[in-house]
DNA sequence: TATACTAGTATACTTTTGTATACCGAATGG
DNA sequence: CCATTCGGTATACAAAAGTATACTAGTATA
């Protein structure tokens, strides 16, 4: 037994982490979704609002990633029963945990130019 | 001064804060940058190897995405000059320690998919 | 000499992702 | 009554990402 496994040993890993992964992956691909999660980490907010707050997005792309969000637990809608209707986007408990991620790619990220700008000199 | 920042405040962040998530974005997402990363992670591979251990690549795209991962420092070409040549692809050092990313994605991952399934019933 | 392996490249195509621009209905304020 | 705000939708288009298929040069093997 080597200390490695052997590709045919790796390819038996539990398919629930490869869904896992790629969930997470998922959550934050694309050219908004970041923007818009980084928006509501700071608090729920409304359709204009994150319209306002983030540089260049349309309406048309704000609502299909707003909905990819729902659908994927991340986002949650509110509505509320008032005349006229308010509507707020907020993340969900599970969605805010995203930050875990958000910390080890940003510690991972800047230890990488790190290095990449050592051995380039 | 209250305890979350408003979204004033969070635009002033740091500018390589940015960068460097989405330096580790970049570095994983695309159809097949995470197969590549995690057929490396076990070891050195050579063109050959990994277009048969990944499914379906073709090598169009696997020489396409190896020439991304190395433009951005996580993948090393290494050259060896015996005859005929043998060219083998590995992670640097800082490509390795994606792991850590990963990780963090991982457990992400599973913990909200058990919050969804919670909440769904 | 014919065949096969390695490490890819070339060309054309489809699919997915994102943009631009205009529009909608309900409500509200002047 | 008219303009404006909110929370979006509709349509058409452009750009990026990915696929299919064929091909290459260099070397090795039968």
């Amino acid at each position: 037994m080597s200390e490695i496994p052997s590709i045919y040993e790796v390819k038996k890993c539990p398919r629930q982490y490869v869904v896992a992964i790629h969930d997470a992956l998922n959550a934050m691909s694309g050219k908004w979704k970041l923007p818009i999660i980084a928006t509501l980490l700071y608090g729920p907010s409304r359709f204009k609002d994150l319209q306002v707050n983030i540089d260049k997005i349309t309406p048309r792309m704000l609502s299909k990633e707003l909905k990819e969000l729902e659908l994927n637990g991340v986002v949650q809608r509110k509505v509320y029963d008032t005349t006229p209707v308010k509507i707020e986007y907020q993340l969900t408990e599970s969605g805010q945990k995203i930050v875990s991620v958000l910390d080890a790619m940003l510690e991972w990220g800047i230890s990488h130019r790190q290095s990449v700008m050592a051995t380039k000199n």
